[in-house]
DNA sequence: GTCTATATGCGGATAGAC
DNA sequence: GTCTATCCGCATATAGAC
């Protein structure tokens, strides 16, 4: 790892823990083991490792789906079609996965926190935030139980209203349990039973 | 109001925009009309002033239950029966009310901004948005749904995963309308479909 | 790219006059 | 209880030697 990559990572640390102004060049400078003046040969600014953080969190979201192994949006009759064929199993395996990937990630885990303590401040982040963790899921989910419903996999109603019965328990529990990585595992447990009510109630028998 | 109230409700008006460290005592100071030296002599510590707005949400909170005009926890079964006459629409005005308090209430709604904000950077804080926010209503409501399974007004089944299917819609709304209180028109169209979902789902015909 | 030294300003907080 | 004046530490950031 680079020295600059070593800085954007003790800085993600230090910002998810001690926020944004909580967090000095300095702090960062030592984790790293390196002078807060040499810092700035790599970034002329706090601000810029700031940015260089919210710019990272940016591509890496380009790519959850493959990530995650979700199916891809650009294919929602085929997803609907591969869910179709899956127990409550596979449908708890896949919302673990997603769970996890954003509580224990260690990017986005860390992001997710920043991101929620620094979203007043930042209208960028602000935006960012609501895009990520609320907006993009619900929005993929609604288009994937609207191709469900059409094939005769859940029954008939609301897509939009199913896709937050589906990710607002999810999205509870990562706020919950963000910051409390080590009780993963009872979220873990919490969130199956939601999952598998949600299975119950919408599935065409 | 007296200047020592002023000073409480600059300050929590502030450090709901700007953060707790976002905000200096000058900025507080001049929000109420008065030197930051002055201010001294009513707190003895900016520590202090936000101490004393972690104590107001406190006792407010003792209060909730009349506010919102839910029933009390301790008579259940009356408030089941309550909630069992209710049509749709009563429901909906319920959830209505829980959802205005929270999102437009001068104070709590400047609170939820700090103590989601402040969490991770104090303990209690952390502890104190948890129960308010999280548990305390999923618990009421848990002990609520388990009494109307009980006088068969809802169906057979697990009143905790019933609690959180009508709580995690509110708390996702809430996140995602915090700041945004102009916006509570679009917020609390959404909540209302997801209560008739609710009631359509959970209702005994 | 790392260091030492330093500029500059703002933060919280106190002293003491009125 | 309000003010002016002041202390002191820490923050961001730069200059310049090695």
């Amino acid at each position: 790892m680079t020295t600059k990559e070593r800085i954007i990572e003790e800085a993600l640390t230090l910002f998810s823990i001690k926020g944004y102004k909580g967090t000095s060049v300095k702090n960062i400078a030592d984790a790293v083991g390196i002078k807060d003046s040499s810092l700035y040969k790599h970034f002329h600014s706090k601000r810029e490792i700031f940015d260089t953080i919210v710019l990272e969190m940016r591509k890496r979201m380009e790519h959850l789906s493959e990530r995650v192994g979700l199916p891809e949006e650009s294919d929602f009759s085929k997803a609907a079609e591969a869910y179709g064929a899956l127990t409550l199993e596979g449908l708890q395996e896949l919302s673990k996965n997603i769970f996890s990937f954003y509580l224990t990630d260690d990017f986005v885990s860390r992001f997710w926190r920043v991101a929620n303590m620094e979203q007043y401040q930042n209208p960028e982040l602000y935006q960012i935030f609501r895009q990520i963790f609320m907006e993009e899921s619900i929005e993929y989910q609604t288009e994937l139980f609207r191709m469900m419903i059409e094939k005769q996999i859940f029954i008939e109603g609301n897509p939009k209203v199913m896709a937050m019965n589906f990710y607002a328990p999810i999205f509870f529990l990562l706020s919950k349990y963000s910051g409390r990585e080590e009780l993963e595992e009872e979220a873990q447990q919490q969130l199956q039973e939601q999952i598998a009510e949600f299975y119950r109630v919408y599935r065409k028998v």
